[in-house]
DNA sequence: TCGAATTTTGAACGAAAAGTCAAAATTATT
DNA sequence: AATAATTTTGACTTTTCGTTCAAAATTCGA
């Protein structure tokens, strides 16, 4: 069932897409509307009419960011993609995967921390959502730990919800660290001291 | 020798603390100056007579910050406050610091990486201020680090300069997790995980 | 083919933004 | 006391902000 009147002529997930970039690069009073209309290629009012207001628009840009950039991660922790291998492995390809993302020169960080450290603390939608992503994260990093602590391939007496804890805030970190002028210093030397405290006692 | 004229009503470094504290909360987009101007409960005109355009004001204020809130930390590790202590005694109390402040209720994170965050990362100015910020702590960090090693308190498999860029990411970490709605659960397990990983491997 | 429904287009709106101007007020120097 | 220098005060300018309006264009169902 089609919805009768003209069709839109432009693709709502691109549009998405691109608003998405513009506020990760900018932050959500950093971007004006005149430049997501531009960035987005579509006219001022096909944007009211599809996404509602700004607020509601960053709302959608940043959930779209979190299908796109945390899904993965959640993805390569579960073993669900990439083929797997050992929990230790797959802890250790997404350490590495995010150093690798943070090192980049144009590096614009990550959305969620981003959010976290401009956004009105107050707007309830955006404290949720973004709440609920850390959340989700530290569960998959617990999962994780617990596989590789009982596979021997982790030191079983630190507790593996902490460590979690501690994975995601080290992610806020390298995201900041990696906004920074020595990102492509700072980010990789963090990484090799993590890899190091990570690897079991019995190894060193 | 006084300047000839009408002297300031206000205290500049009480103005300056007052902007800070917008500034810290809100960003810099997201301060107005008519919200400066009434925080600072200074005229319009006195403002930008006595620190310039929004943008220098930003500068000060973060400068001012970085005096107050970073000297302590470098302090606190270099021994010169608190009754010093041997290395690893100081550098868990600074952690111990970082997450008391990082876990009160409302917390408003670091201004040091909400800048990060936030800020228009070709401003060479913020960039190179925040920048060496980031790299004079990783420098006291690292000192530590090697006073601990060389004491046997901590690993020396694990490269100082590695592991003092690390603790600073995780101090961006803890400040953008500081800024989330469940800052009193992450912060405290994440600085336990991290607590546990700095012990001798002898002490397990 | 007509009409209802939707999108597009481009102009316009009011509010709020940063920053400025000029006169009045206050002080030190002479 | 007079003058020069500075701050204060409050209105004002200009620009930009997010948002809306209304008419033209396009498409689908009857």
């Amino acid at each position: 069932m089609a919805p009768a009147g003209r069709p839109k002529l432009f693709d709502e997930t691109e549009a998405l897409e691109a608003a998405q970039a513009v506020f990760w690069e900018k932050g959500f009073e950093g971007a004006s509307m005149t430049e997501l209309v531009n960035a987005m290629k579509i006219g001022r009012q096909s944007l009211y009419d599809t996404f509602g207001d700004k607020r509601r628009l960053y709302l959608r840009a940043l959930g779209h960011y979190a299908e796109q950039s945390i899904k993965p991660t959640l993805d390569g922790l579960s073993g669900a993609c990439e083929g797997g291998g050992t929990a230790i492995q797959r802890l250790r390809r997404v350490l590495g995967a995010w150093e690798t993302l943070q090192s980049g020169s144009a590096c614009k960080g990550c959305m969620l921390a981003n959010t976290l450290a401009s956004f009105d603390r107050r707007d309830p939608d955006v404290a949720e959502l973004v709440d609920g992503l850390q959340v989700r994260l530290a569960e998959a990093f617990e999962q994780v730990i617990r596989e590789a602590q009982a596979a021997g391939d982790l030191d079983a007496d630190v507790d593996a919800g902490d460590l979690a804890a501690l994975l995601t805030a080290v992610g806020h970190g390298l995201a900041i660290a990696g906004r920074s002028r020595s990102n492509a210093v700072m980010v990789p030397a963090a990484a090799r001291a993590l890899a190091g405290l990570l690897r079991h006692h019995e190894d060193r």
